[in-house]
DNA sequence: GCGTCCCATCGACCGATGTCAATGCGGCGG
DNA sequence: CCGCCGCATTGACATCGGTCGATGGGACGC
């Protein structure tokens, strides 16, 4: 589906500097409900470590101490708000994270790290 | 209270790069949760545009078009994540926000941006 | 074709959360 | 001292969100 990935690529409205529109304040909150839940958070940097080639489901039900539907729901989650990506190989998903996303999240908090 | 604000700033483990305890990744989610709400993007929002004296709530309550005891509830939900501060001067509440609280997670989602 | 494996979806449960009206409370002006 | 003003707290309500067991459905091996 992908409904945020280009908005959140393309944002560019930091959340200081000036007022934010109510569009991009709910955009943005998007990205980070997405990010609100410690498993889902632990999701990201399991998938994170688990190089390029992405990591499968199986991969994860184990550390996070999750039933695999609960595992799929948080996924899901992840994969609408942009931050990752799923592709079916054979008999399993992989999912690999989305960098540009979160540098755009990481640039919203913080447009300018020199200062 | 500043539950996380030490922490917050203290913390390094960034979401890329190697895999997050269960207490980091809690901690981690406790920021974004604050932030995964329109309402509290763009409350966010506002007191940066206020600038370093801060902001009121009777200057907030206005924009987000809520009434005044669901902003003041949503302000406690920031002060408590240490993204925010609030300091009581006569008989306003100014609000600031926490530089640090930012930089940090914003360098969590993304570590290096020169890369 | 049949059984197995990996994963998604569904339905249900229940605690967490956003919202408001009503109220409380300290500070300040008259 | 009394009343207004700015803000927090409370109580109630509806909705959202995380979790699970059960089920479905495609891919692979035999």
């Amino acid at each position: 589906m992908d409904l945020l990935g280009a908005d959140v690529a393309g944002c560019c409205s930091p959340l200081t500097g000036e007022v934010l529109s109510d569009a991009a304040a709910e955009q943005l909150s998007r990205v980070f409900k997405a990010l609100a839940d410690p498993t889902r958070v632990k999701l990201v940097s399991l998938i994170a470590a688990a190089g390029p080639d992405g990591a499968c489901v199986c991969d994860l039900v184990g550390p996070v101490r999750l039933s695999q539907p609960t595992v799929s729901h948080h996924m899901r989650q992840l994969v609408e708000a942009g931050l990752i990506t799923r592709e079916q190989r054979g008999k399993w998903a992989y999912y690999r994270l989305v960098e540009g996303a979160f540098a755009s999240a990481s640039r919203a908090l913080n447009p300018d790290p020199a200062t």
